[in-house]
DNA sequence: ATTAGCACTCGTTAATGTGGAGTGCTAACA
DNA sequence: TGTTAGCACTCCACATTAACGAGTGCTAAT
């Protein structure tokens, strides 16, 4: 089952051929392309051969032939020319970096929609794991007699808020020294322990100091119990409609409508090693993401993985220029927000 | 142009069965509901009348009738029964305030994801301007030597937060009284009126107190000028691709592109007057909208008017059930804002 | 091993025909 | 005079047919 020489330039001159115009390639117009030395009977041939092995398919008995998921997989793997970036779009990606943004969202933000804008797919980024930052400041804040906010501020710069109701036995100099017990108790912590911590260490402080401490108790921890998710960016949803394969408007509310799945969509691109990942089709594990590939990076900051940055577009997808998009993209991102964090 | 009894009710019907049936509604059908006591004969002569005032067109020369905008315009006007809604859809649109919530943008997110669940359209929720909302605390928190994250919450208990470049010349007791400062001076004062109010009040006050205070004065104040608009909440923005109606692919990707702008949905929705208003097909002065109508209905607390909920659909929408729904969440909605913002 | 040639397949498009749902008009009727 | 039955007519929707062309597989010649 190894390929020939001239079975691999023609594999990979359908691939090609079909991702650019969605048409099926047929051997007559391959025959004159330039790369092509040999005839349409020859090419024939091969093709024969190459849909005898499972690379490409036709879609009807005397259509042209279109690459098969393996064929696609074995273009990603075996016959991607590590392409250069043309200038421009690298000039596009780093330009998301020019002006300086301290905030996190904005950046990732921003580069879903340019990743989506020059490509023409689906871009979604998942944030970072706020749970696992550490936290820097607990303050509350109350609104009325009623109700006070918590706020939590995590040493990446995330701010996370509550509103909740507060017992009506307490007064404000107590509270003061609720939020003095929190911090010097709760600083540093990851936000995901926070509950647990409150039990283990806070609680018995709060006993102490504090009276009818047990009114505080539950509501503080469950205030400050973590949303269970990293969120999702989201650009480009509409981008799908614009892509040939899906004319069907049954087809296309079933994707937009499982995008629009934020747990699904998570579980489908949280990725555990680092690095570019590509998924083709039914690798994606869902009928209805069969005509569609994904490809994935991660961002870290130093050392830590932070968050994945995906492309969601057509089986038919440009792997070369995405993939290489992602990976200079990816990069810098890591660059930017290494520094933004101060890992060194 | 007055309109004969006859002609309202073979309206009404017109209008009533095409919203159901999305077909165009031909004499003999309509001849064989009870409510209507005549033959097709008369029938076709009273659609003729029907069509020559405009209210109903054919789309073709032997077809039946469908409401036009005109006619849609009258239906809405005239001869939309004070629908009682069923009881199902009482307690589904209560059962959204049934847990006790303090969030308002939980609340809003909530009620649009029922509303368009319920309706199968699009709802699409304008919430408060946060610009007119009272500063009642500012809290900064430094993250390392180079930045801090600025903290704003109003008396709404709506949170901001900014991070910015702290000038290397801060130490820490000077950063505390500026936030002292900033806490007596803007204490409040509308969001929207930051910036001005810290040149006019604040400038002054930290020049006798703060050395080096021209190199924050301009930090903070762009820090806490207020982003432009409101914000929007979407659900069920992929409801429209299963409308009969949007067929069309290229139709639908205008639309939807359309609704991800959020600049001009804000446009579109923002509404002065209170109450309900319905907006059909070309009355909304968008090419794109000419098959859409859209129902708005504004909510407040106390008598202040905070924002705008709207449900986007095709022109045969069911205008009865979801002006109803409308009226009621939007009643609904104002009593708990006006509780939890503590108005009297 | 390669390629020219040819019969064959099948999708696409246009042309043609048929059935049915609907209309407008006219004449008869209560 | 308002209502209705009847009828000719229109036009969409759908099916059938035909022509075309892009493509294939196979065979035989180079």
């Amino acid at each position: 089952m190894l390929l020939t020489d001239r079975q691999l330039l023609i594999l990979q001159v359908i691939v090609d051929d079909f991702i650019r115009s969605a048409q099926p390639v047929g051997s007559r117009s391959l025959s004159k392309k330039e790369e092509i030395s040999f005839s349409s009977a020859t090419i024939r041939n091969e093709m024969a051969d190459l849909e005898e092995m499972g690379f490409i398919e036709k879609t009807h008995t005397s259509s042209g032939r279109v690459p098969s998921e393996k064929g696609y997989r074995y273009y990603v793997d075996h016959l991607l020319s590590p392409q250069t970036l043309n200038p421009q779009d690298i000039s596009i990606i780093q330009s998301i970096f020019a002006e300086r943004i301290f905030e996190f969202e904005k950046i990732i933000q921003r580069s879903a929609r340019i990743l989506s804008e020059m490509t023409n797919y689906t871009s979604i980024v998942l944030g970072q794991d706020v749970g696992i930052n550490k936290l820097k400041r607990i303050q509350i804040i109350p609104l009325n007699k009623e109700t006070a906010v918590a706020i939590l501020v995590t040493d990446t710069g995330h701010v996370e808020n509550r509103t909740f109701s507060l017992p009506a036995a307490l007064d404000m100099s107590e509270l003061e020294k609720i939020v003095n017990i929190l911090n010097e108790k709760l600083s540093g912590v990851p936000l995901e322990d926070l509950h647990d911590k409150i039990f283990k260490e806070v609680a018995m402080l709060l006993k102490q100091h504090i009276s009818r401490y047990d009114l505080f108790l539950h509501t503080i921890a469950e205030t400050f119990k973590m949303p269970a998710t990293e969120k999702l960016f989201f650009a480009g949803k509409t981008n799908m409609l614009s892509q040939p394969e899906f004319h069907d408007i049954a087809k296309i509310r079933n994707l937009l409508t499982m995008i629009d799945r934020e747990d699904w969509i998570t579980n489908l691109i949280r990725s555990n090693q680092k690095g570019i990942s590509v998924k083709i089709g039914s690798e994606n594990q869902n009928s209805i993401m069969e005509d569609c590939s994904l490809i994935t990076a991660t961002y870290s900051a130093g050392t830590e993985k932070l968050g994945t940055i995906a492309i969601l577009g057509p089986t038919r997808m440009e792997y070369s220029r995405v993939i290489s998009l992602l990976q200079l993209l990816s990069h810098d991102l890591s660059a930017v927000l290494t520094k933004l964090y101060q890992y060194k």
